[in-house]
DNA sequence: TATTAATTTATAATTATTATAACTATGGAA
DNA sequence: TTCCATAGTTATAATAATTATAAATTAATA
């Protein structure tokens, strides 16, 4: 609690009480949430909360670098809350998101070509490993 | 003409006017368009064209790997037609979506960490090199 | 030709996101 | 304390991409 308030403050968030229990999920989810995960969750703890002020939040926090937006999902923006830059796999299969930590070439390469770098993302799509070995099971069976 | 027929039935696309003006238009476009430019330049040859011709032309496009769809743009859906994969830059300057030829070092790994990999998307953000050298231009008048 | 299937179109519905304005809490000046 | 400015939150409406549905058209087939 004190910790989130001080991570806030660090980068010149006014530590609201919406915006410590949004950053609080951040924390405790190891999975990249969307705004409605994020709004069902905090519905459990304020229950007047506002989809708009997820909103403004997470774009907030965006702006500050406090999280990383993810389009690898066409439908809608999920949120990265881990310190180090990292790739990402989308599964066809079970629709989760997961961290692959594979050291990009790149990842400190300013200039590409002329251009200027700012930001990387890297998306895989594929099968995962949990759904592959599901997958293994369920033939034998 | 021909040519794109050809190219439509090698993916077992029945080739419809409809079809082969998309594809065409698609060919003549460096960029990499969303669906309401492709729609825009349709109007121009076939004013009867409706947008969901051109949302399920694409998808079958995309289904049967005739294009590629982008999500680097958070906004909408962005397609590629270039046989061969690269990676991309957006520039938040002039917003414009460039080619970048990096080699992947994850190209042809079809496995990392146990995942199985089927595509693989590079998305780097920053300034291009024409947004650069017109702003250096700016400076110095 | 008659029938069927494939494709296209018009239209409505869905959904993520943004815009707008009203409301609320907070922290200082008077 | 009271007044006021500001930041933050909320309710609500608007926007825009995409999908769903069903009718209309075109092409293929018997
Ligand atoms: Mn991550
Ligand atoms: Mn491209
Ligand atoms: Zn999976
Ligand atoms: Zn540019």
């Amino acid at each position: 609690m004190e910790d989130l308030i001080k991570i806030l403050q660090s980068k010149n968030i006014h530590p609201s009480h919406q915006r410590i229990k949004i950053l609080e999920i951040l924390e405790n989810n190891e999975d990249h949430m969307n705004v409605n995960m994020i709004y069902e969750e905090l519905l459990k703890e304020i229950p007047t909360i506002s989809k708009t002020t997820v909103y403004n939040t997470l774009s907030t926090f965006a702006e500050k670098g406090l999280v990383h937006c993810l389009t690898i999902t066409p439908e809608e923006m999920r949120y990265d809350y881990r310190a180090k830059p990292h790739h990402h796999l989308l599964c066809t299969q079970c629709g989760r998101i997961i961290d692959v930590d594979v050291q990009c070439p790149y990842a400190d390469v300013m200039e590409i070509d002329g251009h200027r770098i700012e930001e990387i993302q890297g998306y895989f799509k594929g099968t995962c490993r949990e759904c592959l070995s599901h997958d293994k099971a369920q033939i034998i069976k």
